[in-house]
DNA sequence: GTTGCCGGGTT
DNA sequence: AACCCGGCAAC
């Protein structure tokens, strides 16, 4: 998890820096040392620096070291890359169609701080030239690429191993100029982040694969918990199944159009575009499907109802194979093919509020009471498991209900028909025209 | 009776 | 998707 970035804050030593070779050159290396010479007894950032403090750096790939002042370093928690002068040779790294790629430096603009510089993409066959401004490259290769640029492990691949995705995708490399400008997401859009973004995001991946491989490796408690979870959910008491839409009970045209106000905005009080993304939890232990906000109340439920009181010493996480981390979006929901699509929302419905209260104690629920029954909807997309088709939540026995008939209850809201009359008819909604609910006035 | 709007049909 | 309307239910 740690980066080289935090690494600065705790511990100097071990820091990935570059530093200045002898040919002008800046290498690679890690801080194996750091020298004080002056004597501060009780230095209050703990680890003693003083601006003559000295680090032994050692290069990589060696056993070169040599020693800097921090002046000279570049990296985290030292200078940065402005107002570096980059010689023709230098090797740097920038984020090239996605994924990291080395590069040499042809030449370096101290003008416009712009560089040309060499790409060897693993899936090129020929080096590409690019122009790159300073501040778009890097000199350290960041630790997650190390594997991105390898050209046999690329994620795009370990994807299509987990998953059943084509393996076009890995083995005829897309030309990157198409990517660049394109709207639409490689193949492996979750891990295609920026250098800023990506650490997290490819701490999901790891933990994807990781999880893959430990739910089939002979150690796991149960190598079918991933298998289980599809299994289960049918019967589970509080998750599984269909979902339904934020939307009007019934027109779907409308209600996924934001044109003319849109019927989602009756129930969302943020505008459409803004979502809200809530982690949840859920326990796939067979039957349970218990759901929480927050991953040690999961970790707990699953040690206390499943596992039973830890043993001494025992430290393997044992909890982390019964459980899913799950983004729920709380807005623009997924479209389904249920038929629950076309029922009422179900905060009108008692039942489906007794649902909730039972398997959202956290965060959701509060979300519900206090925002005035607003509708969320609730599929629940497994980010890194390509396995599980998108999942929703089920609540049983809400929205069937023949006593609660899908209409929504009149609004009080002024209508189209009030303000205008018959006689401005064009001036109505297009929803109020159609007879359908308006959504110029709606609540 | 009027109004809002669901459900479903037509273009 | 846009449009239309029968019909139901709330007012």
């Amino acid at each position: 998890m740690s980066t080289g970035k935090r690494l600065a804050k705790r511990s100097i030593i071990g820091t990935r820096v570059a530093a200045l070779g002898d040919d002008g050159l800046y290498y690679s290396g890690m801080i194996q040392a750091v020298k004080t010479p002056a004597p501060f007894p009780e230095n209050n950032n703990c680890i003693n620096l003083t601006p003559n403090t000295r680090y032994t750096v050692r290069f990589d790939g060696g056993k070169l070291t040599r020693e800097y002042r921090d002046a000279e370093l570049i990296g985290p928690g030292f200078r940065g890359l402005a107002g570096v002068r980059l010689r023709a040779g230098q090797r740097v790294f920038l984020t090239y169609n996605g994924r990291e790629v080395r590069a040499d430096v042809l030449d370096h603009d101290h003008d416009s701080d712009e560089l040309r510089v060499q790409v060897h993409a693993p899936a090129a066959e020929v080096p590409i030239e690019l122009r790159k401004r300073l501040d778009e490259i890097r000199l350290l290769e960041s630790r997650k690429s190390a594997r991105l640029a390898d050209v046999d492990t690329d994620f795009a691949r370990l994807a299509d191993m987990a998953g059943d995705r084509r393996r076009a995708s890995a083995t005829i490399e897309v030309p990157a100029h198409h990517m660049q400008g394109s709207r639409k997401r490689g193949p492996s859009s979750s891990c295609d982040l920026g250098y800023g973004e990506r650490d997290d995001q490819m701490n999901e991946c790891n933990a994807a694969l990781v999880l893959m491989s430990l739910s089939c490796s002979p150690n796991s408690p149960r190598p079918s918990a991933w298998g289980d979870r599809s299994s289960v959910s049918p019967g589970a008491s509080s998750s599984s199944g269909s979902s339904w839409r934020s939307g009007t009970p019934s027109p779907p045209p409308v209600s996924s159009s934001f044109s003319d106000e849109g019927i989602a905005m009756d129930y969302e009080d943020k505008p459409p575009t803004k979502k809200r993304i809530n982690i949840v939890f859920e326990c796939t232990w067979r039957g349970c499907g218990y759901i929480t906000g927050s991953c040690s109340s999961i970790e707990a439920h699953i040690r206390q109802t499943h596992l039973g009181p830890k043993k001494e010493g025992e430290s393997d996480h044992e909890e982390e194979f019964y459980y899913t981390e799950s983004e729920v979006t709380a807005a623009a929901p997924a479209p389904t093919l249920s038929h629950r699509d076309m029922c009422r929302p179900p905060h009108e419905d008692p039942d489906y509020q007794r649902q909730l209260v039972g398997s959202y104690r956290q965060g959701l629920l509060s979300t519900m009471q206090n925002g005035s029954a607003r509708p969320i909807s609730i599929p629940i997309t497994h980010s890194w498991s390509t396995s599980h088709s998108p999942k929703h939540i089920k609540f049983t026995g809400a929205n069937s209900s023949p006593g609660s008939p899908g209409r929504r209850p009149r609004s009080d809201n002024k209508k189209c028909r009030k303000v205008y009359g018959m006689d401005q008819r064009d001036l109505w909604c297009t929803q109020c025209k159609w007879k359908k609910a308006c959504t110029r006035f709606g609540d």
